[in-house]
This record gives C-alpha cells, structure tokens and sequence, in this order.
DNA sequence: AGTGCTTTATTTAGTGCCGAACAAAGCCTC
DNA sequence: GAGGCTTTGTTCGGCACTAAATAAAGCACT
C-alpha cells in the first residue's frame, strides 16, 4: 500500500510545548504575543499557561507596553528550564557545547577523536558522558552533528564517508549508554536549524544555508523547518558536477564536484600546484597570502567565487529560497570569494530571482556543536515531527523539569 | 513580527474532505482501508462516513474479501461527485479539458489564443465560460496551469515572461466572471499534482517530475504535496547555468542556461546549423532524422541527454527524491536522449545516489490541461493548505454536491 | 469626567478527533 | 460444530482546541 499522503499530523499536545519553546527562544512575550505566533487562540494559551504556572515553568512578570488598549502581561520561563549538550563529530576530533534554551553557550571543549577506531561509538558515548556529568541542571538531550547522511533524527544510523561510517547505529549507542534522549542530523542541517532558531529564521521562513570549509554543504529550510528529502540527503550541493569535461576526482568517486573544486583540500593542492604554498602550508596561508595582495591567491578565490556563484545560482533556481545564507569555517576568506561570486551568482539567475539576497554570518569554532545543541532545544517547536520519538521525550523531559526555582 | 513558525496548520474538518477525496481516487474502499490510508482512527471514519451517507455522498456497497478476519464493506461515492474543469494557456492556445475526480477526461478542446492582447483574460474567461456551461453535473472548480510564476494557487498573480504577463490577476478574473473557485498554478506544478494523484504519487511520495519540451521544467513533491519555494518559483531548472563560459542566450535574459541549449528551439536551431533542417522543420523532423538513424541528428540528442544528465545530477544532490518521473511533449525523443543522459548522469552522483530511478510517463496532449485540472481535484486532499481559501471554497462546493443519485 | 475605541485576558459551550473497550463477522483448528 | 484467532466496525468517555461573549485595562477624543 501506497504510503498515505498526509503524515499523520500527529495532532494534540503540541501547544504546551510550544510555548515554552517560544519563551525559550524570544524571552518575555505576552499571552496574546503567544497566540499569534503559534497562530493558536488567545483561550487556549490562557488555559495552557495557567497549567504552566501551576507547575512552576513559567511565571508572570511585568506588564508590557499599551499598543493602543489594555497592556499585556508578559510571561517568561521561570529560570533557564533546561539545557543540551551537543557535539560536532569531525575525522580528527569531537567538538562540544553545553548550551541553554536561549542559545547562550555554558561551556565548550574540544577532543580528539579518531572515528576508524573499533570502538570509536564507545569513546563518543564517554565524551558525551562526561558533558552530561558536568552540566548542571535540567538536561533535555544530546544533539549529535555528522558529516554525513543520517536516515532520520530520531533513530540516527549514521553513513558518513569521510568518518568511514557506514550505517552505523550512533543513536541507539548514543541513548543506551546516556539515557537521555539523542537526535543526530547531518552537521549542515544543525547549523540551519540553529539559523532557524536563532538567525535568519527569525525573519524568513524559507531559505538556504550554504557552509563553506573542507566541504561545501548547503542546508535547506522550507517553512521554519530542515528539508531532510527522501533519504536524508537533501543539500548535497558539494557534489554537483560543474565541470562539462569531468574535472578533478572528488572524494565521492565522481568526477568534477564542486566539492573538488572549491573545498579547501582542493584550494590548498591549487595553491600548491601554483607555488603558493609550501608542503606543510594549508588555507589558513592561502587566506593570509591573498590578504597580503597576492594576485594569484586572490585570482586563486575569485575563481572559486565564480564557480560557487554559478552553482548557487542553479540551487536558487531549483528551491527559490528567500535569501542565501553563508557561514562556515571557510567564511573569514570570504571578501576574497566575493569578487568573483557576486558577478557570476547575479549574471546567471534569471531577473525575477536576481535580488535575493545573500548573507554571511560570522563564524565561531563551537557553532558546528552548538548546532547540534539547537537540534535538541528545537524539538519543542517541531510541529511537523521531524524529530519523531526521541522529540516527544525532549518534549516530555521538558514538562518534567524540576524548576530549579530560587 | 516573524512569521509563525508553524503554518497554522489548519486544524479541524479535513476528515471528511480527504475521505471524499480517497474514495473519488481509489474507488470503493473498507473503512478500516480508508483509517489506514488516512492515518486517523477508525472511530473517527465511523462518524465522519455515517454524516457523508446520510447525506447521500457516499453509500455501502458489496462486502469486500477477507483478510483473514471480517470483510469489510466497501464504501463508494454515490456517483462521480463532482468534475472539474482545467485548462493550460500557451502563447498560441488553451487547451481545456474537463475530467472527473478519477481523473477521466470526458471532454477535450483547443482553442487559439493570444496572451498578447490587450482582452486576453477576458477572452481566456470567455473559453472557460463556455466549457463551464458545456459541462454536465457537479463541477468544484477550474484550475488554471500556467507556464510562468504563480505567487499562490488561491491567489493566482501571475508573471509569465512567455506570455507576457506581469503581475496578471488571472485568479480574480477568472473568479469573478466565473462564479466558481479557480486555482492557478505553475503547469510543471498542475503536472506534479496531476502525478501526486494518479501516477507516481500511488507509490512515492518524495520526488520530482521533469518536463522536456518547449522549456525544461521540474515540479518537486514533498511527502505529498508540491513544493513552491518562496514565491512559488521552485523548479526552475531549465535555467540551472551549465556552461562555464556563459553559452547561449537565453529567454531568460540569462546565458548557458540549461534550457537555451536542451529546449525545443534550442534543438532546431542547432539543427539547423548542422544543416540537418530546412527553414520550416521543426523538432518532429529532427526526430524523424534520428529514428532513420542520422547519425548527426542523433549525437544532437546524445549531447543534450548527457547536459541533461549532469544537470539532474545537481538537482537529486539537492532534493535527494525518491525517483525521477519524465514527462513532456517532446518526451517521445527520449530513446535518442537516452544514450548521453543514463551515462552522464550516473556517472556525476555519488555511489548513496547512484541507484535512484528514472522512469518515463506516455505523454498525450491534454496531459497540460488535465494537469490543472487534478488542481482541483486535489484539493480535498490538500492538508497543508498549499491551495488556500480556494481550496476551502472547492472541499464547501464538494459536500453541498447536489448528489445526482440514480 | 465621560464616552468610545482598542487591545488583552478569561469564561463558557461546543466540536473534531482519539483511545479503549466491545460487538460483529468471517476464517482457522481441533 | 465449538471455540479461538483475526480483522472490521461501533460506542463511549475524554481531551485539545476553538469561537463567541464578556470582563478588564489602557488610550483618545470630546
């Protein structure tokens, strides 16, 4: 039989959550504030609200400003209700962060880490242990960031080339050893759900996240919620082939990817092949290099520029985003990008979609594993379930808090 | 004020309207089928039919086969329950068709047109007037397919470069001469719903459908309904840049776009230069050259299917579907596309990707304007509100059906 | 001050849908 | 053919949410 057409919908509940994942994110708001955000009626918040107070979650604070009649009462969480650890895994090393609803990042640290070992899933589940065992509070779950597919949130099987995983059962691991619930994603797809939360999602509710770094990935989000496709493969734009005449081999095994054009392993071996770098030199020189006003490292990035433009330009045209997003390791080389980017990027979309605008955002070493921590206080405010069963428990632990009032 | 994260999601009555809109698909169907297809429970099919037969839409039928436990009783809409009226504009001509919700065409017309001129909505008003008064029983609605931008289907503001229109009011003209609920809609998009409903819809339910003919297009489905990007202008890949040195010019104001070197004039007029057409041949003769066995007519196709090939390679990197449906009035060429598109395109996607199906649909000619006509018939399907207040006004002309019983 | 207007919050009656228990109707095995 | 198993369909109590009416609280005019 023919999978039904409507997913399920999974009706009833959601409203509770919803608020305090909206107080979480925007702060004090008032009942009516509330309703119109979650587009519910101003009865049911009253109602949800009233249960809230009752068990201590949310409390009553000032009032608001008049717009004209009655001024609101703004409600606000009673204390940070809960927070999430989330990890960025890498080839070489685990990045983690213990971060609040708000966003606000507690602590930071960073671990080697070698994926190839036999019980690589092993060493993981202690990294994230310890975390859990420092943080202090109430503890939603654990987000889990990887370079790779993950066939969905909740269950979290994992393939991932370049950790040389291959279906591998990273969320039953995960939530065996920690007992907290565990949503893994691709790490792309963490970066946009934190821009949804915490970025461009604040003004736009369509829109395209595009990472640049050792690879080039790209993130897209449709109605305030990540894009996955049919498979969890959605937004592997470092593997379009741009190159006619098949181009340089790609880690993926095809010929003439983006990826192996503009990321950085490739623009390193350019920079080589071109004398700009010594063996042990990397992008960080290339990047200094075209700052000192090298014209073959700056010719080096706009050429890359060009190439990028042109492939975002078929991606715009393919999901008509709002804007474009830019961020990654890769950003602070950006300037030099932009030379040739914007020139090709405008010149090959087609008038109607020639303004969209495109953003970068500044880039930090925890933003991959805050990403992932977003994942986990995001859940909340996932109407559409795509953080299945393992949302329903953050959601769950979310209503069990202890309070940790004053 | 951001928008709302949470598309309203438009809670209450969709039961009834999806219950009318299976039966009217998939014919005679148990009410534990109809619970099943739907995901909601089957006391709530109990109630929802018990209203639905005692208003005389829908009626038992004869009991069905057993499962191993009690047969079911069938239950069928009392009679075709409503048609629907769809009609494609071109820069030449409508064609109008009128069908039936499961999806038989029992009319069929075409008339000249001239998008041009300065009455042009008045007389498209006039044409579908007509059809509308020609059509006998119940009729929901009229769906509008259009080659161009459509902001919403409800709506229905379209700029069509083509046509020449900008910023047209077809759905406001349309609905006040008419007197009936009109959704407009993109024609690659009507063609993916028309698929959603009566072809590869039965079977997936994420996955693009790709037109070649006059231009190249593609209508993206997501879980089961069409994705529209921002402003309604997903899918645009016949302009998708493909050539690193900007190619030719195309419609678009753009160069290399995919559809300036792969589109029906395009083809001629490479053709052409091959000498391999007289002035007035068109893409049929090329076609006839290359069935014969030209073996320049037939490398003609061979590069375009290979062009084509890396440039659905970029969009499944992408939006990761499920399969790949081609379709089109110029699909009939495909045995000679064939050949430069299979090796080119799975050689440029990465080894997770590379096993995804393509399959071909017989094309016949009034497949554009059935197309905007399951717009129509869709929408008692449409959970996500993707057809707005319109769709409303064709569920409300659904459930007043005047029932037509024998 | 008084009257109206606007916005905010609550109350009340009602609806759509669900879960669980139960009844009905066919196959199976002994 | 008697009971058991399986699937279908119904009943009933309950819950989440809503619309509409109402109260409450501020501003803006006279």
């Amino acid at each position: 039989m023919r999978p039904a057409s409507r997913p399920a919908s999974s009706r009833g509940d959601l409203v509770p959550s919803a608020v305090l994942g909206l107080l979480g994110t925007r702060g004090p708001t008032s009942r009516a504030d509330i309703a119109r955000a979650l587009r519910v009626s101003p009865a049911t918040i009253t109602q949800v609200t009233k249960d809230l107070i009752a068990r201590g979650l949310v409390a009553e604070r000032e009032r608001g400003k008049s717009h004209g009649g009655r001024p609101g009462r703004l409600l606000a969480l009673v204390d940070a209700a809960g927070g999430a650890i989330g990890v960025k895994v890498t080839a070489d090393h685990l990045a983690i962060v213990d971060a609040r609803l708000d966003g606000t990042v507690t602590s930071s640290a960073v671990r080697p880490f070698d994926p190839d070992a036999p019980d690589a899933l092993d060493r993981l589940a202690d990294a994230l242990a310890e975390a859990v065992a420092q943080h202090d509070g109430h503890l939603l779950g654990v987000g889990v960031g990887i370079p790779g597919s993950v066939d969905a949130q909740a269950s979290g099987v994992v393939t991932a080339p370049t950790l040389g995983w291959a279906e591998a059962r990273v969320g039953d691991v995960l939530r065996a050893a920690l007992g907290l619930p565990v949503l893994v994603e691709n790490d792309v797809n963490t970066l946009a759900v934190a821009e949804a939360l915490y970025g461009a999602g604040r003004e736009h509710s369509t829109y395209v996240v595009v990472t640049i770094g050792r690879g080039i990935g790209c993130g897209i989000v449709v109605d305030g919620s990540v894009f996955r496709g049919a498979a969890g493969g959605a937004g592997e734009i470092g593997h379009i082939p741009v190159d006619p005449d098949d181009g340089p081999l790609c880690g993926c095994g095809a010929r003439g990817c983006l990826e192996a054009w503009v990321g950085e392993a490739a623009l390193v071996r350019q920079g080589r092949e071109l004398g700009l770098l010594a063996e042990a030199q990397g992008v960080h020189e290339l990047r200094a290099a075209a700052d000192a006003g090298d014209t073959a490292a700056r010719d080096l990035f706009e050429r890359a520029g060009r190439l990028l433009g042109r492939t975002l330009a078929g991606v715009v045209h393919t999901v008509d985003p709002e804007i474009v997003v830019l961020l990654g390791e890769g950003i602070d080389a950006w300037p030099h990008w932009r030379r040739g980017f914007e020139e090709s990027f405008r010149a090959h979309l087609m008038p109607s979609r020639r303004s969209v605008p495109v953003v970068t955002e500044p880039w930090a070493d925890d933003r991959w594993a805050l990403g992932a921590a977003a994942l986990v206080l995001a859940s909340p405010l996932d109407a559409e379930g795509v953080s299945g069963e393992q949302g329903e428990l953050v959601r769950a632990r979310l209503h069990v808090a202890d309070g940790g009032a004053p």
